[in-house]
Order: structure tokens, then C-alpha cells, then sequence
DNA sequence: AAATAAAGTGAGCGCTCACTCACATATTAA
DNA sequence: TTAATATGTGAGTGAGCGCTCACTTTATTT
């Protein structure tokens, strides 16, 4: 698994963005190349395919979900803490970079693929599991409930999240959403702790 | 807002299955034609166009998100009660028409053109100012606990299901969408009632 | 300075797309 | 029964798609 040149990851921003302005519809290597300033077949010297672009993506996210998940571990936090820590850097993350949120979340943009939906698939359940792991730990150390499972309690927190990033996106970003990510864990808060 | 002939139903429901099958860009006249096997032209009789059948899908779950929320409130039932016949009516739609929930939350499909992604988010935001309602009325009422806002319970409950749905869907159908419905129910009433 | 390699260019290829239209067939009205 | 209308058919149209390739330009190595 090697790593993408600048050229690259040039190329997987300006995808993401494209998606996240016009929809998976609108990613063509035209409008790609349009968006770069190159001409179409210069894009073909960084990738074999439009296929491997949106692979490219998708390995994106799966480094980026790591090294959220890594970053946490080193830390000395609580299981709470850790939680807020993850939601706070996933708003932050949205917040400066709007495209990733619009694409991050719509599975639909890779279901064209049945190896890319798979891969989309494994991605959200990894991520899941990265946070189940978490509130078990404070489950154990009595510090979250455990009258609600770590599963349940992940599935709410992890749609809260992606639904207020979907409103968030489908609004036009109308609202901040870094202040209405603390609202949301301020709640999370009350409910995890009883 | 006239309703559908039994051919345009036809159509619209082939179209949401193709979607579910193979995403939004395997939704052809073509495909969709051999689907319903008929010639390409015949479409063309229903409907002026494929952007009117796009339109045509979300008018019905316009109607669907319609009815649900109008024969809530013709019962007589205890908010709690009303936001548990909701998810399960929503669980049972969608164990029963697999497609309806492959589409329903995927927005980006429609993000292609600017009116009906708009039109996507309105119901979106109508579906959950329904939930908040009886949230809200539940609190006035001292079923549902006070120190979180009727939003974030919204956010949180309707965030879960559309997960749970979503994950549902990609892994295949793989789990019983029904009694993991009822799990997070029970998740989501201790929760509420504190 | 010359040679080699890497990156960019854009016309053009085969293909699929949404959609049209002249015609055929089925249904309803007179 | 005939006329009128609605519906179905499928080859054809121009446009746009992903991608290729002969060629030019830029960067790197000798």
C-alpha cells in the first residue's frame, strides 16, 4: 500500500470537492481535469483509471480513521474523554474542509462498485468498533452506563454525528457546526452517564 | 399535485429498485426499461423525462412520511407510545420494501440537481419536526426528560435509526432489521424517560 | 550540452446516454 | 364497424463519457 504524490492527492481533493459540489454524477474526468487546470489526459499520467481515483478516496478516509483511532490511544484519557475527543476533531475536520463531509457519509457515491461499496462497508464498521472499544472501556471503569449496550450506545452516538453532518451539508452549511457538535455532546454526555 | 397512474407506479417503483440494486448511475432508460420490460420509448409515455421519475420517487415518499405522521395523530396514544409506533411502522416498511430503504437516506442521489436535493431536505427536516413534536409534548407531559432539548432527542433517535437502517443495507440485509429495530427501541426509552 | 525520462496536450475512438419519431398495435368512443 | 385516441416499438440522433495515443514541453541525469 504506497503512498499517493502530491500530484495524487492533488488529483483526490479536487475529486472530493468535485463530489461534494455536483454530485458523483459530475465527477468526470473532464470536469476533473477542469478543476486541476490540466488537460484530461495529463490525469491518466497519476492514475490508470477513474476507478482507481475513487479507490484513492476511499484510502483516504481509511488513513484518516486510523490515525484518529492512533492518536487517541498514546493519550492518557478517560473513556469520556475520548469520546469528546473524537467528536470534537471529527467536527473540526468537517469544519475545514466541508467536501470531506459531503462525500465521507454517502455511501451511495461508491455503491456503482460492489468491491468500493464493500470497502465503504468495512470502513464504518472498523470506525464503530473503535468507539465500541471506548465505551466498553468505560463501561468496565463505571464511568458510562451499562444498562445500554456499548453497541447501542455507539449506533446512537456514531448517527447522531453523521446525521447532524448530513444536515449540516444538505442545509448549504447554514449553521456552525462546531457549536452544534458541543450541543450534541453535552447531550451525549447526560445520556452516557445516566 | 395530481396522483400516479398504475404505470407510473410501476416506473417509479422499478426506478427505486434499480437504485437499490445498482446505484444511481445504473439508473438508465435502459435498464430501467428492460426492468419493467418494456421498449426504452414506452417510458417516455409516462413520464416527460427522467428527471420527472426522480421527482416522481420523492413525491411518494413525501406522501408515505405524509401519512405516517397524519394517522399518528388520529390515535390516541401517549407520546411514547406515538414515537414507538413510528419506528416500528418505519422498520416494518422497510423489511418489507428493501429498495424503499436504500434510497430514502441516501440524499446524494439527488444531489445532481439543485431542486430536488432542496426537496430532499425539506423532507428531511418536516419528517423530524414531526418527531420533535410529540417530543415535545411528551416533556410538557413529563414522559420524556427535560434537560435535553426535544431537537437533540430527535437528532439522537432519528440518527440511530437511519444508521441502523444504512448499516442494514450495506452489509446485505445480513441482520433482522426488525428485532434490532426493537433493541433500539428499548435503548432509546430508557434513554428519554431517564 | 546532449540524452533520457517524466509530465502535459488535445483530437479522436468506441461506447452509452437521454430522448425522438415514424410506425404498429391495442383500447375506447362514436 | 369505424374512427379516434392511447400506448408500445426500436432504430436513430447528437451529446457526453472514459480512455488512448502521437506529439510537445518540462525536468532530470549523464
Amino acid at each position: 500500500m504506497k503512498d499517493f504524490s502530491e500530484k495524487q492527492r492533488n488529483i483526490i481533493n479536487a475529486a472530493i470537492e468535485l463530489i461534494a459540489e455536483k454530485g458523483i454524477q459530475q465527477l468526470t474526468i473532464k470536469n476533473l481535469s477542469k478543476k486541476i487546470g490540466t488537460a484530461e489526459g495529463a490525469i491518466y499520467r497519476h492514475f490508470d483509471s477513474k476507478f482507481e481515483i475513487l479507490v484513492g478516496i476511499l484510502k483516504l478516509f481509511r488513513q484518516n480513521k486510523d490515525e484518529a483511532l492512533q492518536n487517541l490511544k498514546t493519550k492518557e484519557k478517560s473513556s469520556l474523554q475520548k469520546i469528546e475527543s473524537l467528536l470534537s476533531a471529527r467536527f473540526r475536520q468537517f469544519s475545514e474542509n466541508p467536501a470531506i463531509a459531503s462525500v465521507i457519509f454517502s455511501e451511495e457515491i461508491f455503491q456503482n462498485e460492489k468491491s468500493l461499496a464493500n470497502e465503504v462497508y468495512e470502513i464504518m464498521v472498523e470506525s464503530q468498533k473503535g468507539i465500541e472499544t471506548i465505551i466498553l472501556n468505560g463501561q468496565s471503569q463505571k464511568q458510562i452506563r451499562e444498562d445500554i449496550s456499548a453497541e447501542q450506545l455507539t449506533l446512537l452516538i456514531t448517527g447522531a454525528l453523521r446525521l447532524l453532518v448530513t444536515q449540516w451539508r444538505l442545509s448549504e452549511f447554514s449553521f456552525d457546526l462546531q457549536t452544534e457538535g458541543q450541543k450534541l455532546w453535552k447531550s451525549i454526555y447526560k445520556i452516557v452517564t445516566k
